[in-house]
DNA sequence: TCTATATGTGCGATATACGCACAATCTGCA
DNA sequence: TGCAGATTGTGCGTATATCGCACATATAGA
C-alpha cells in the first residue's frame, strides 16, 4: 500500500542523485538509470531535473556529473551543526600535535560517513578522502567503533549484513572474528585496527559521543609498536575529551 | 507551457532540501513552506521524504534537520573531481608555508561557494566557514576575483543583481566603485579586499582556473601593509601554479 | 560498414500529487 | 489557567504530472 505523504517521484530523484557516489566521475543515462533501478526515460527525466537545477552537468558529449552546487547541502549540513565553528578547530589542533591527520566519521546505512577531517602538510596517509567519502564498515577501525557504540542487536545485524571488502592479505573476512574485535572496542573504548584497509597502515578510533567517533591512521612496521598505538590513541582521546567539551557532538 | 523532460515534484524537493541552508539549524514545516514557496501540504509531503530516505530527521519535537547523509553528495562531487587526492594537499602544504588556511571558491548563483580549504591548527582567521559554505559575491576578494574571471557583460549582470551585504563601516556599498574593483582584479590577475567582510581582515584572491579561485585572510594593522599583501599574494600564486599542474581545475 | 548500445521523443493511460478544508495540537502571553 | 494565534495533521476529490512503451535516431567500437 502506497504511503500518501510520500513523493515517490522525489525519491526517485533522490536516487538518480545518490548514482553519482563519484567512484565513476562522468555518468551515462543507461548507467544512472542502472544504478537507480528506474526506467531509462524516468531516468532521463529526473537528471533532466537536475541539469535545469544547476546541480548537474553535461559534458558537452552524452556524460552527466555533479556540480559544486550539491556542495550546498553539505554547507546546510555543515553550518546548521556548527562543524566548522566548534568541530574544525579543534581536528586541527590536536592532529597538529599529533602529526597525523584527523578525521570525524558517523554510520550511515552500512557504511562509515566522514563528517569532518583535519588533513596536514606533508601527511603521508591521505588516501584522497574528503568530507563525504565513505569508508567500510567492517575493514576499519572508524567503522568498528561505530559498530561498538550500536546496540548489540544493531550491531550483529550489521555484523551479518554489510559487505566484506577486505582488499589486504591481513584483512579479516571471517565475520566472527571481526565481530571480537568490534566486542574489544566496546569493552576497550578504542579501536586498533592493523593493516585492515590498507596494507602497512595501522588504524586508530576511538568515541566522540553516542554516534560519532574520530580516528587517525599511521604508517607501521613490521612488528606491532605498542608504543605507537599508545600514543596514537592517547593522542585521539584528548582530542575527542576537548570535542566533547563543545558540544558539538 | 510546462516542459514534460522536467519533473517538477522532483524541482520542488530539491527546493525544500535547498530550505536547509544551515543559518537557522531546525526547520519548522512551516517556515521550509515559506522558503521554499510552497503549499504547506505540499511542503510537509516533501519533508516526511527527506525524512523517509533519511536525508532529513525530526528532533522528536516539530523541527526537522539535516542528517549527516546529505554529505554523501558533497562525497561524490569531491570524489568524482578528485579534490581529496589532487587539490587537498597542494592546498595543505601551502597554507602551511604561508601561515594562513587557504580556501577554493566558484562563483554559484549570486554566491561565492567554497570548494575545499586547508584548515590549521591555532588559526587566527577562521569565521566557522567550511566546503560547501557561500559567502557574499560583492564583498569578498574570492567574490570580485569570481567576477573578474566572467565575461563582463555576465560580471556586469551579477555587479546589478547580487545582493548589497556590506557588514563593514569600511565595506563599499557604491556598485560602481565594486565594480572598479573587479575591473582590476581583471587586469591584475590578483583581488585585495581590505575590511570588506569583516573588520580588520584583509582577503586575498588569485584565479586556478577558468572559473575557480583561490584565496586567504589575514589580521591587518591600522596602515596598509604593502609587504605583507605581497606576501599573500605570492603565496597564493605559488598555490595556484601548482593546483594549475594537478590538472584538476 | 555493421552491430550493439545508447539516446531522444511523442503519446495515451493512470497513478501521483495537489491544494483545500476541517480538526487537532502547540505556544506564548495575560 | 485560559485563550488566541499559529502550526500541524489528515482525508479526499480532482487534475495533472509522470509513467513506460515503442519507434526512430545517434554513437561507439570492432
Amino acid at each position: 500500500m502506497q504511503n500518501r505523504n510520500i513523493a515517490s517521484t522525489f525519491a526517485k530523484g533522490l536516487a538518480v542523485l545518490g548514482a553519482f557516489d563519484g567512484g565513476t566521475p562522468v555518468l551515462s543515462l543507461a548507467e544512472i538509470a542502472r544504478r537507480s533501478s528506474l526506467d531509462r526515460a524516468a531516468a532521463r527525466r529526473l537528471v533532466l531535473t537536475l541539469v535545469d537545477q544547476g546541480f548537474v552537468e553535461t559534458d558537452g558529449a552524452r556524460g552527466y556529473r555533479l556540480t559544486p552546487r550539491v556542495l550546498r547541502f553539505a554547507g546546510g549540513y555543515l553550518s546548521g551543526r556548527q562543524v566548522g565553528r566548534l568541530v574544525q578547530p579543534v581536528l586541527d589542533r590536536h592532529a597538529a600535535q599529533a602529526g597525523a591527520p584527523i578525521s570525524m566519521a558517523v554510520l550511515d546505512g552500512q557504511d562509515v560517513l566522514l563528517l569532518a577531517q583535519s588533513t596536514l602538510q606533508n601527511s603521508v596517509v591521505t588516501f584522497g578522502f574528503t568530507l563525504g567519502s565513505t569508508l567500510p564498515l567492517l575493514h576499519t577501525s572508524l567503522g568498528r567503533m561505530l559498530l561498538a557504540l550500536r546496540p548489540a542487536d544493531v550491531a550483529a545485524r550489521l555484523l551479518a549484513t554489510a559487505p566484506m571488502q577486505a582488499r589486504t592479505p591481513e584483512a579479516l573476512t571471517d565475520r566472527r572474528l571481526i565481530s571480537a574485535e568490534v566486542d574489544q572496542a566496546r569493552s576497550a573504548g578504542l579501536c586498533i585496527a592493523r593493516a585492515q584497509l590498507e596494507a602497512g597502515i595501522t588504524g586508530y578510533a576511538v568515541p566522540t559521543g553516542p554516534e560519532t567517533v574520530i580516528g587517525l591512521s599511521r604508517a607501521h612496521g613490521l612488528g606491532r609498536d605498542a608504543q605507537a598505538d599508545q600514543a596514537a590513541i592517547k593522542a585521539l582521546q584528548l582530542c575527542a575529551a576537548e570535542l566533547i567539551q563543545t558540544g558539538a557532538v
